[in-house]
DNA sequence: TAAACTAGGACTAGTTTAGTACTATATGGG
DNA sequence: CCCATATAGTACTAAACTAGTCCTAGTTTA
């Protein structure tokens, strides 16, 4: 019912991978291979991160991929706009695509609050908890305090 | 980043249409008019409706929809598993799919976690809401309080 | 210069989504 | 009884998107 493509949940082990050392520099060869995925995917991906500013990169010989900045300061979202792009939960919502009804349509809007809530909640979530390692650290996780999804009515 | 199909928002105009007048019996016809889309889609969608229990049928000579319950009582969750079925927001975590990695990955849990809390809180959501019209009744609608998202870590 | 990397884009196959059409079935009135 | 008007179900087509691969160009160091 609501879905992340499969390559954003594999950007995300890319992602992970690095997030556990980030000290290293990975070759898209070596991230496929620990992670068991393919080397042309995994490249693809690199490359995407790179271009969205989630990774750094340094060409050539001993070159490689590099987290640029601590997990804890990236977000499931920034992940997910990184891949998918900032793809709104209605298409008539969206930019600026014109949905034949939209006039008599108050249902757009409602759906645009709810994937704003999403969005918001998912900013809350960064990748030093989607990779597993948030207990070792004393910070309290954002997961641990619940949120508001959706302040205040009426949508 | 985050999407429901077209298809999903037409079925969610439509049931907005019948929870406006919820004692009205709409024909395909008239509801794909008043709601400007088409014909043979409205049709399609209210069967789906139907099949789901989500709207009422009388077949034959001034037969017609009526919503099955409530608008109060029929959730986004139920609208967007009565059309696209109960899809994970990863493919990996859903079902049996067996993913390649599977072993290596904590990530595959923590979408996981992050799907159902998201599920939660579309429960939370009544078509009454999505509708426009939950201003009209005093109660307090779910959105005005603050519900947690993600309750307890970690993922 | 040669080897080991990343950058970028083009291309293909597969799957999903959206939309349409057609047949069958139920109801009620003339 | 028969027909007009509805829904039920299925099957089909076209378009869009996803996933994955491949190839060429550019960059760095030994
Ligand atoms: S604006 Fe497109 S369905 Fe509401
Ligand atoms: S289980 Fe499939 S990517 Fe994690």
């Amino acid at each position: 019912m609501l879905r992340i493509s499969k390559l954003t949940d594999y950007a995300t082990v890319i992602l992970a991978r690095l997030a556990a050392e980030p000290e290293r520099r990975f070759t898209a060869g070596q991230l496929a291979g620990e992670t068991r995925l393919a080397v042309p995917t995994v490249s693809k991906l690199l490359k995407q991160l790179h271009r969205r500013g989630l990774v750094l990169s340094t060409r050539g010989l001993h070159g490689g991929y590099l987290l640029a900045r601590p997990a804890a300061q990236i977000t499931a979202a920034q992940i997910l706009d990184a891949l998918d792009g900032p793809v709104a939960l209605t298409e008539c919502a969206s930019s600026e695509s014109h949905c034949c009804i939209e006039s008599s349509c108050l249902v757009g809007r409602a759906w645009q609050r709810v994937n704003l809530a999403i969005r918001r909640s998912l900013q809350e979530i960064t990748l030093l908890e989607l990779a597993g390692l948030s207990g070792s650290g004393g910070h309290p996780s954002a997961l641990d305090r619940g949120f508001p999804l959706l302040k205040r009515g009426p949508l």
